[in-house]
DNA sequence: GCCGTTTTCGGCCCGACTGTTTTCAGTCG
């Protein structure tokens, strides 16, 4: 198979890397890595720049990094790669992912004492032989501890958008296998969880065909290891170390055991419990009649819906299935109708390479279009946010401009004038009142100083819900899954301020963030926020988070009058008190 | 290592925070 552009990117990324640790000079390493997120992000035809000699055309490779890259496009391997990675064990680069451990400090561990794994580092930091290194003191030790403790903690954990993609290749794979009846992904990742732990597939099959949906499942592309493998039961680790389970069952099971593995356990327990009542056990794979006394045929079921209208129950979709009230609401009728992707008229809260986006603005409103979105509204980054390339007045000006150009020449679709302005730790935003003014909406969000107790968070943030000029809120809390809990906040105080203010609250839809939480989607909704869902897109491609954002508000019982980029491109003028 | 109408050398994003120091290096966003 042809080295695909990505795995460019991720060979450059590394010897940046590894430059990094071998204490080169800055600027060679960030040539390495700025030269991979070019590529990682482009579609152009490397092997044919590489046999016409015009790699350096591209912005960012010079010679050094065109012959590395014409070695990895004509052998697949690079020999300056190898050789740099000889000279470096692998744990060391493992060590980097430890939050506080920079390439610097990595680096002396490694050469002046010798730690070459985070096993190895652990053990150093327990028996206190970190503090006395130069540069290291009780307190890092400490906080090496934590970070370790942390990553232990999240390794076994993978967010929806690693799983998400490579779960519906395989599902697609197995689907083509003559003799499958019925293929789903159940699971965690059917409820569209944040973070799952694994994926679950199940097919219903001729059972003639099932040997060769094992078969097929276990020599699938990208995985790496076969844990087990059985006639009707086998896990393998993916790549990544995703672990994944593929069952097979009867096709007149397929509705029972498709419930049942979609879970959650707690709903699932709740649905069992209420089955008992009707005078039926409930199984992966059958109603049963149970119990003693009046005892009635157990029903038919062809899909999955069957089961739940068999209680009495209109079907509760998956993303419900969390034991937060979804049976007593589907008892009543009154289950959401919940909002869908295609419900969306647009998007706020996107970057263009005006600031660290990686795609123009032209670019991200013709990738809006292409969605059939009627608006796109572009959010770059404020002037603090330096290490973003946030925007001085004038870039903002010149941006309004080109705004101003592009929507002149297009009817039917606007781009919106906006601006993710950085709270800053006292509450204020980064841009003068008359700097607010000019923008037709703003996001406010925070990325400094997140080290406050929950009274300063959430003052500091209530303080920017209450400026008249911020449109929304932006990712609330700042974390970052499996990587960072966010500023301690007490949401519920910050949803009612935001509800006094008229301030919305950003869905943000970054697999990595999906703040504000599903869990606090419901009581926004109920006090009458207005939410939105905003891709954080840092490119064209980044777009598409909107759809795990949709997972998000699905999962927070919201219809799509919760959501203000439901809205046409009229109610949101009017909203923004803009003339259309 | 890359770049260039201030150009072939000398700069490359920068401010805040933390923990280590006693004026600053490393990390992060």
């Amino acid at each position: 198979m042809p080295i695909s552009n990505a795995d460019i990117a991720e060979v450059l990324e590394e010897i940046g890397t590894l430059l990094e640790l071998k204490g080169e000079n800055v600027f060679k390493s960030r040539a390495f890595h700025a030269a991979a997120r070019t590529l990682g992000s482009s579609t152009a035809d490397l092997r044919r720049h590489a046999d016409e000699n015009s790699l350096t055309s591209i912005q960012g490779i010079g010679k050094g990094i065109a012959d590395i890259i014409t070695d990895l496009v004509r052998n697949g391997t690079s020999s300056v790669h190898r050789e740099l990675r000889k000279s470096v064990p692998p744990g060391v680069l493992d060590m980097l992912k430890v939050p506080g451990l920079g390439p610097k400090r990595v680096r002396q561990l490694y050469e002046s004492v010798g730690i070459k794994s985070t096993a190895e580092l652990r053990d150093a930091a327990e028996q206190h032989r970190l503090a006395g290194i130069p540069g290291f003191g009780e307190k890092t030790e400490q906080n090496i501890l934590s970070s370790l403790d942390r990553l232990e903690k999240y390794a076994d954990r993978f967010l929806i958008s690693s799983a998400a993609p490579v779960a519906g290749a395989l599902l697609s794979l197995l689907k083509e296998i003559p003799g499958v009846r019925r293929a789903e992904i159940a699971g965690s990742l059917r409820r569209r969880k944040e973070i799952i732990g694994d994926i679950d597939i199940l097919i219903s099959c001729a059972p003639s065909a099932a040997s060769a949906v094992m078969k097929r499942f276990t020599e699938a592309p990208g995985v790496d290891r076969i844990v087990a493998h059985g006639k009707t039961k086998s896990s393998v680790l993916l790549a990544g170390g995703i672990p994944c389970d593929l069952r097979i069952v009867r096709d007149s099971e397929f509705p029972f055991a498709l419930a049942y593995f979609t879970g959650s356990k707690e709903h699932n327990v709740a649905v069992r419990s209420r089955a008992k009542d009707f005078g039926w056990s409930l199984n992966e794979y059958a109603f049963t009649p149970a119990g003693k006394g009046k005892r009635k045929a157990p029903p038919r079921c062809r899909e999955e819906g069957d089961i739940y209208r068999a209680l009495g129950l209109s079907e509760i979709p998956p993303e419900l299935r969390e034991q937060t009230g979804e049976l007593e609401a589907a008892e009543r009728g009154s289950l959401p109708r919940l909002i869908q992707e295609a419900d969306l008229r647009g998007t706020f809260h996107c970057h263009t390479t005006a600031s660290d986006g990686r795609d123009t603005l032209e670019a991200m409103a013709d990738a809006a279009r292409q969605l059939g979105w009627d608006y796109l509204g572009i959010a770059d980054h404020s002037k603090v946010a330096a290490y973003a390339n946030g925007l001085t007045p004038d870039r903002v000006k010149l941006q309004h401009r080109e705004i101003d150009i592009l929507n002149a020449r297009s009817r039917g679709f606007r781009i919106f004038k906006g601006t993710e302005a950085d709270i800053l730790s006292d509450g204020t935003l980064d841009w003068s009142e008359s700097m607010l003014e000019r923008f037709e909406y703003v996001v406010a969000s925070i990325h400094s100083k997140f080290t406050m107790s929950e009274q300063e968070a959430t003052r500091r943030i209530i303080r920017a819900i209450k400026n008249r000029h911020v449109t929304m809120l932006g990712h609330p809390t700042g974390r970052l899954l499996l990587q960072r809990d966010g500023y301690p906040v007490n949401m519920k105080e910050i949803i009612d301020a935001a509800a006094d203010f008229g301030t919305m609250i950003e869905i943000n839809a970054d697999p990595h963030r999906l703040d504000l939480d599903w869990r606090w989607c419901r009581y926004a909704a109920e006090k009458g926020v207005l939410l939105s869902i905003n891709p954080d897109a840092h490119s064209t491609a980044g777009l598409k988070n909107v759809s795990y954002g949709i997972g998000v508000a699905r999962k927070g019982w919201l219809e799509a009058g919760h959501v203000f980029n439901t809205h046409s491109l009229k109610a949101v003028c009017a909203q923004l008190s803009i003339n259309s």
